[in-house]
This record gives C-alpha cells, structure tokens and sequence, in this order.
DNA sequence: CGAATCTCAGCGCAACTGAGATCG
DNA sequence: CCGATCTCAGTTACGCTGAGATTC
C-alpha cells in the first residue's frame, strides 16, 4: 500500500507545469474508482457465471412489459454498440439464460427473450449485488444521490437523451 | 436520442422490486460517464499513437526526478497489473517514446526512461486534453471538486493508500 | 431503391494465469 | 533457497470497423 494518495501526488506535480488541475485529479478518480467497483462487481457475478454487461442485459429484459426486446432496443438501453449486444446475448442464449425469438411484425428484427433460468438468476444476483452495496457501500444514501447528481449533465451533455 | 433517462428510468423500474436504489443509480451512472469520458480521451490521444493508459505512464515518467522508473512501480502507481506495464511499455518502446535501461542497481529490475520524443508528445498530447477540459467540461471547477472528493473514500475504503 | 436490423470476420487493446529466467 | 522482478505464451473478453444478408 503506498503511503500517500497516488491521485492527489499526481494533481501536485501536474499542477506545477500544466492547467485543469481540478479535472485531471476528478477523470483520474472516475477512472480508477471505476476500476474498483466494476472489479468488484464482476467478482460477486463471477460465480454466477455472469458479467455486469450481462447482469445488466438481463435486468433490462425482467423491465420488459413481455420478457423481450429487440437487440437494437437493447442496445439503445444499455448504450452499447449493436455488435456487442448480438455478442452479449449470445453468450446469454448459451448459458440458457435467454432464448432468440424472431419478431412477430418485423422480419429484421429478433427479440432475446428471457427464460424462467434467466429470471431465476437475476434474483439471486440481485440480491448479492443489493447485499453487497453495489459495491459502493462506503458512501451513505446522500452522498450516493450528490454522486448520480454530478455526473448527470456529463452523461445529458454527451446527447444520451433529451434533458 | 432517447426521449427519457434511461439510467432514471432503469432506477424507477428498479425500485418498484429492489432495494438500494441510489447505489444502483450511482453505479450506473458511474458506469456510463466512465465509457463516455474514456471514448473520447482516447479518441483525442489516437491522432497521436496514444491510448489513455498510455499517455498516463508517460506522464508518470516525466513525473519522476531522472525521467525513469522501474516497471514494478510504474504499476503501483498507476494500478495496473505487472503484464499489463511490460505490454504498456513495450509499446511505447516500439514507437520510440521510451527507451528500457538496466536498473544500476538492481540486477532484477529493469527502468523505463523517456526519451526526448517521449516528452514532446506528452507536452502537445496534454495540450489537447487540457483544451477538451479532459472530456469532462460539462461541470465546473466546483464541481469536480466535489466529484473528487466523493470518489476519494471509496478509493480510500479500497486500501489504495493510507488514509 | 434507401434505410433498418442483425450477424460475422477481423483487428486492437487490455487483463489475467502460469511458467520461466535472472538476480538479491 | 526464497522472494522479487520482469518477460513470454496463451486465454479470455470487449469494443470497434467493415462487410454482408435480410427485410421494411
């Protein structure tokens, strides 16, 4: 363990020769606390044989009024790139956990639709995930609502929705 | 472009079944700035043959008093795994940007040294960032302070560093 | 016909495991 | 001999580009 904040070490000797003192020292902290929690998080799936990027995709399918949704629906939720959902959910169809169905109006589209396993699992990751904090548990309920609050006009501003 | 929030509305449906809402919201949100921010850090270090993990070892070593360091700390303080550092550098290596240098002292450890080429193009690749207000100019100089300060416990509650 | 939807091949990057060489 | 340091091979994963098939 070092013995001084590595982030803070590097704002101070950034700040010596170059600007955006403040902004260096919050990307670097988003990049590594994101490091932490996804790490984190990835681990309390891992038994379960999942990812986040697949915990999320199913999560997404228990939402749905019917169970499914059309890949591109799906990509547009979780905001990932359409080839990385055909990816996901393949490996999601290969673990039982969703099954391809075809569209019933629209020839193109194909809709992952979640199975009774599939539904079974999210709740038991839920809860691990719930139990665990998101693996955030370090900040209390205020500090996490600030925190989502910050970052909002950083996610408005890259055009994600109508704000 | 959405006509809603999508990580509101995932927390809405959320909430009508889960517990822990505003972790859930916070580590979403956390999630998608990360992607948001990092996509575009790279995609302003890509005309310069840089990636974000390799500019930050970079300007590690320009950090560093003799324009040196031995790989092992190199991934201590940027928090990555040993292999990672020796594929990082070796890559630099390939483009000139650092040299490898047998440690005087240390038989076993090998330094890696920036080379003048190495410093310029830290200089202009950090005079882009700084324009683009590191990808992140959507909050201002009090808010990223703030940002700072909330993820600091949560690196601190990893065991990063002392605290 | 253009546009939308999905799939696939291929590339690059990164993390990790396990093994090994070298040296303190 | 043990531990530290680094490298290499191989695996896995993910994100993207570009191309193509199918359908609206």
């Amino acid at each position: 363990m070092l013995p001084f904040d590595p982030i803070d070490e590097a704002a101070r000797q950034w700040g010596e020769r170059w600007e955006a003192v403040p902004a260096m020292h919050a990307v670097t902290s988003l990049m590594r606390v994101h490091q932490l929690v996804l790490g984190r998080l990835d681990a309390i799936l891992r038994p379960h044989g999942l990812t986040f990027a697949r915990y999320e995709a199913l999560v997404l399918l228990t939402f749905s009024s019917r169970g499914s949704l059309p890949l591109g629906k799906m990509g547009e939720r979780l905001q990932v790139h359409p080839t990385s959902v055909t990816s996901i959910v393949r490996r999601l169809e290969e673990t039982g956990l969703v099954r391809r169905v075809p569209h019933p109006e629209d020839g193109r589209a194909v809709l992952a639709e979640i199975t009774p396993e599939g539904r079974e699992l999210v709740e038991v990751a839920t809860a691990d995930l719930v139990g665990a904090d998101f693996a955030i548990g370090h900040l209390d309920e205020a500090q996490l609502r600030e925190l989502s609050a910050l970052l909002q006009p950083v996610r408005a501003g890259a055009g994600d929705f109508d704000d």
